[in-house]
RNA sequence: GGGCGCGUAGCUCAGCGGGAGAGCGCUUGACUCACAUUCAAGAGGCCGCUGGUUCGAAACCAGCCGUGCCCA
């Protein structure tokens, strides 16, 4: 006796069932096998300690699908999981406990403060990848790794020593951004510009032999403080021969010159540009070109320095602001202030302001990493999806400026140079030195900085392989299919991996990426912290189950572009997740004394097995198609769409009366199609929906352990009937225009409604031979004519596909509203017409257009014509 | 300043050279034996604006307006 099936799906009673037995048989466990053909997918690994978001389930739902379809056509799909370290996300966290505490890291010091942070990691690193499987994540958890395992780990030393090696790292003394709260160095890329509202300061610079003085707008007055020159475009006429005066720098008295710079733009405030090496990127490289010096006059903490001068040392950046303002302007040099707009950089992680400052780091030389990085995608050994990704990437691999990868953080890779403090030898190495190769002293003192975190997710793609081992995971799954991710670590990550896997095994990491959007509020605001605008993926499965949240995350938008998160659109997820779970409890209700085995030939198919079987292959063909186009919402609507549209509302209503008829062959029949049909669109949606997927299949009759492992439908071109389809479409019309007339007619639903069809000799017959499903899908009793036959006056009338439908209504037809009806009918087809035979009448459009198109137009002509003249027979008729 | 998206039904979004679509919402009717998380029927649109290409443009091109993002 099979179990009961409720009559609504309840997820929370079967997800955690289905994972475990997937998990625990080991099915998604991917061993490499010759004899089959490889498709990876590496996870982006999510921050070790953080929670699941949105964007997680989105990411992670599209991996999934790609890598459960891939399965199914019978690859052998590697889908591995890990996660990172997350360097100054996890490091802030736990300084954030400590601080709670009373206490700090630089009090714990370095050894204490890691264990805490791996003690940290332990707690809290589980998390996320349970939650990943809440989601159905069908990755390989024997292979999941950790950017700081041995593994990777080693493999960021070697990167690091042959880069080194090779002079592709190099330590300098360059304008690095340094985040004051954070307390350490970012990369370019870790700044965000944000619009801010600011001033222009004007102020003047004298001369120091009197006369004309000069000048000049700055947005950060207080870094004057650090000037060292004013300079001016050369070819700018108001200060042609002031060039090379020596100027007094106010409040400080510096004397310092006028230079000429190409840099400058003279239609920028005054046309004079107040010079700072030590706090602005591009003055500093004013300043190496005229050979200036570079007085730092901001600190560490943001602070004004001892260089700052006795009045403003110790003073916050922008106190000092102010009290440079208010002194400029006590002493006349302040001439005026403009209200001024202008992005200021902000540090992506804790959103202070940056501080541009100068300072010794290490950094990867891009150019030499960048040039085939370009290269691949160029020649397409790369493909974005969609492609205008593609073109954002290369725009900004062209652009590249050297990566700073040194981090002032503990949590992290500890950048493997070890200093001899006996001879100032610098030893890069995979191994930690015993002693200084040079000078033998085991004075030795590691750099107490780490590495960037993106330097070992840079990597991922071949060190979750077993690089620097050869290991035969890498041969085989390398380089890895596709690359699933946000649009927005394009620069971050992806750009990275490419250049480093081109670097370490002269193989693209990947052969596609798919980008995909951002998870939005349904405002159309990036969710946030701040905003407490998120959505919790966890609370959403517990409410709606994951294979809602998953068909709601990949229905309704594009690749690449946005998406909001609306709770209406998880109820529609939730009712279609709903509609399956029925329709498959109507064909399970139905197959008590169904036999697989006994009807697999010699069936006798009725119109609908035909039509249903035929629209069927159509859907396996498109729903493949755009899986292999990366449109899965595409595919995903389509399946919506076959199972709603056409399955339940359409099929499984005609096979009714044939499962509870009399015929024993004609119910055997249906209960075949119905099973093959079924089964095969849950196939199809196991990608999407792979819980509620399981849990129907594993009811219905099946052969495999599960249905992860069962082939992907094969599109069978013997089952496409044209004919079929046609024909139902057809009836299909006619069933709704009798629906359509009783509706507006106010036919009682339950009153069998007589019916009158007139149909062209040619179709008399196939009309006839269906009618059935006309009495059982509109509730009416038919009789067919040619159409010859005489009509009845007090009747309601309607033309579909060529046949006349006329339904006497003897006392229901209130002739007024009937010829009314009618009449509008009859302008809307005359509408129509006129267009159609404006381009019948065009001798271009014949001309030129294409035969199939000019013969749809002529056959349009006829179709309406020949509706129109029955429209007005009829008209005639109700007027007389 | 440069680049990239997006403006289609009240809302969210598909469609992207040949009859304007879906879901939600709305109106009307139905608890019909898989499903009221349902079924049937319906209303609702200068497809942002202006030009151009074409026999034909919501779609292609140019410009403009609005809006969002990225880079400088």
């Amino acid at each position: 006796m099979p179990e009961q099936m409720a009559t609504t799906y309840d997820p929370g009673l079967v997800e955690e069932k289905w994972y475990r037995f997937w998990e625990e048989n080991k099915f998604f466990h991917a061993r490499v096998d010759q004899e089959k053909k490889p498709f990876c997918i590496v996870m982006p690994p999510p921050n070790v300690t953080g929670q699941l978001h949105m964007g997680h389930a989105l990411d992670n739902t599209l991996q999934d699908i790609l890598t459960r379809w891939r399965r199914m056509q019978g690859y052998n799909a590697l889908w591995l999981p890990g996660t990172d370290h997350a360097g100054i996300a996890t490091q802030a966290k736990v300084e954030e406990q400590l601080t709670s505490e009373g206490t700090s890291r630089t009090e714990l010091g370095r050894k204490k403060f890691l264990d805490l942070v791996w003690v940290w990691k332990e707690k809290y690193g589980g998390r996320i990848t349970q939650q990943l499987r809440r989601l159905g994540s069908s990755c390989d958890w024997d292979r999941e790794r950790f950017t700081m395992d041995e593994g990777c780990s080693k493999a960021v030393r070697e990167v690091f020593v042959r880069l080194y090696e090779q002079g592709l790292i190099y330590r300098g003394y360059y304008i690095v951004n340094w985040c004051p709260r954070c307390h350490t160095t970012i990369s370019d890329i870790e700044v965000e510009h944000l619009p801010a509202p600011g001033h222009l300061y004007y102020i003047k610079y004298p001369a120091k032999r009197g006369g004309k003085s000069v000048i000049i707008a700055t947005t950060r007055p207080e870094t004057m403080l650090g000037d060292v020159a004013v300079a001016v475009h050369p070819e700018d006429e108001r200060f042609k021969n002031m060039v090379g005066e020596t100027l007094i720098l106010p409040l400080v008295g510096r004397e310092m010159p006028l230079i000429a710079d190409e840099y400058v733009d003279r239609e920028f405030g005054t046309g004079a540009l107040k010079i700072t090496p030590a706090h602005d990127p591009n003055d500093f490289e004013v300043g190496k070109r005229h050979n200036l010096d570079s007085p730092q006059v901001i600190g560490p903490d943001a602070a004004m320095t001892e260089d700052a001068g006795a009045a403003y040392k110790g003073l916050d950046r922008w106190e000092c602001r102010k009290r440079i303002v208010k002194d400029l302007d006590e002493r006349g040099y302040l001439i005026k202030i403009e209200d001024h707009e202008h992005a200021i950089g902000h540090c992506y992680r804790c959103h202070t302001v940056i501080e541009p400052m100068l300072s010794r780091q290490w950094f990867v030389k891009m150019e030499p990493l960048a040039k085939p990085a370009i290269e691949a995608v160029q020649d397409n050994r790369i493909v974005y999806i969609p492609e205008r990704f593609g073109r954002i990437y290369l725009n900004w691999m062209e652009n590249i400026r050297d990566w700073c990868i040194s981090r002032q953080l503990w949590w992290g890779h500890r950048i493997p140079v070890w200093y001899c403090l006996q001879c100032d030898n610098i030893i890069a190495s995979p191994e930690d030195p015993e002693s200084c190769p040079r000078c033998g002293s085991k004075d030795l003192e590691q750099d107490p900085d780490v590495l960037d975190t993106w330097f070992s997710s840079a990597l991922w793609p071949f060190s979750t392989l077993g690089w620097p081992r050869r290991t035969e995971e890498l041969n085989y799954f390398y380089p890895t299919s596709v690359m699933v991710t946000g649009r927005d670590i394009i620069f971050f990550w992806v750009a990275r991996m490419i250049f480093s896997g081109l670097a370490f095994m002269n193989e693209v990491p990947f052969k596609e990426v798919f980008v995909h959007g951002l998870v939005m509020d349904a405002q159309g605001r990036k969710m946030s912290k701040s905003l407490d605008n998120g959505v919790d993926p966890i609370d959403v499965i517990e409410e709606y189950g994951a294979d809602s949240l998953r068909f709601m995350l990949v229905t309704g938008n594009t690749p690449g572009n946005d998406l909001r998160f609306h709770f209406e659109r998880l109820d529609g997820a939730r009712n279609f997740v709903n509609k399956i779970w029925n329709a498959s409890r109507f064909v399970i209700m139905n197959l008590q004394d169904f036999n697989p085995g006994a009807n697999s030939s010699g069936k006798s198919y009725t119109l609908a097995d035909r039509w249903i079987l035929s629209r069927f292959q159509e859907t396996v063909s498109s729903v493949t198609a755009c899986l292999e186009n990366y449109e899965l919402g595409e595919a995903a609507r389509i399946i919506y769409e076959f199972t709603w549209n056409e399955f339940c509302d359409w099929y499984v209503e005609l096979c009714k009366s044939r499962l509870y008829g009399k015929d024993l062959a004609g119910r055997q029949t249906a209960q075949y199609v119905l099973v093959k049909v079924l089964k095969g669109t849950l196939e199809l949606l196991h990608p999407f929906m792979p819980f509620l997927t399981e849990d129907i299949w594993q009811r219905l009759p099946h052969q495999a352990e599960t249905i992860m492992k069962t082939p992907w439908p094969e599109h069978e071109e013997n089952l496409r009937d044209p004919f079929a389809e046609s024909g139902m479409a057809d009836l299909m019309e006619i069933i709704r225009s009798i629906r359509r007339l009783r509706s507006e007619m106010n036919v009682p639903p339950g009153k069998k409604a007589p019916v009158i069809l007139l149909a062209p000799q040619e179709a008399k017959d196939f009309i006839g031979s269906w009618s059935s499903y006309i009495e059982q899908l509109a509730a009416c009793l038919v009789e067919v004519s040619s159409a010859t036959k005489q009509k009845p006056a007090r009747a309601v009338h309607a033309i579909a596909r060529g046949v006349e439908i006329i339904m006497p209504l003897e006392g229901l037809i209130d002739i007024e509203k009937e010829i009314a009806r009618l009449e509008k009918d009859l302008l809307a087809s005359g509408k129509d017409l006129q267009r159609v035979q404006g381009k019948l009448n065009n001798e271009n459009f014949l001309k030129k257009a294409a035969p199939e198109i000019t013969e749809k137009e002529k056959m349009k002509e006829t179709e309406l014509k020949k509706a129109m003249e029955a429209v007005s027979e009829r008209l005639e008729i109700l007027k007389s």
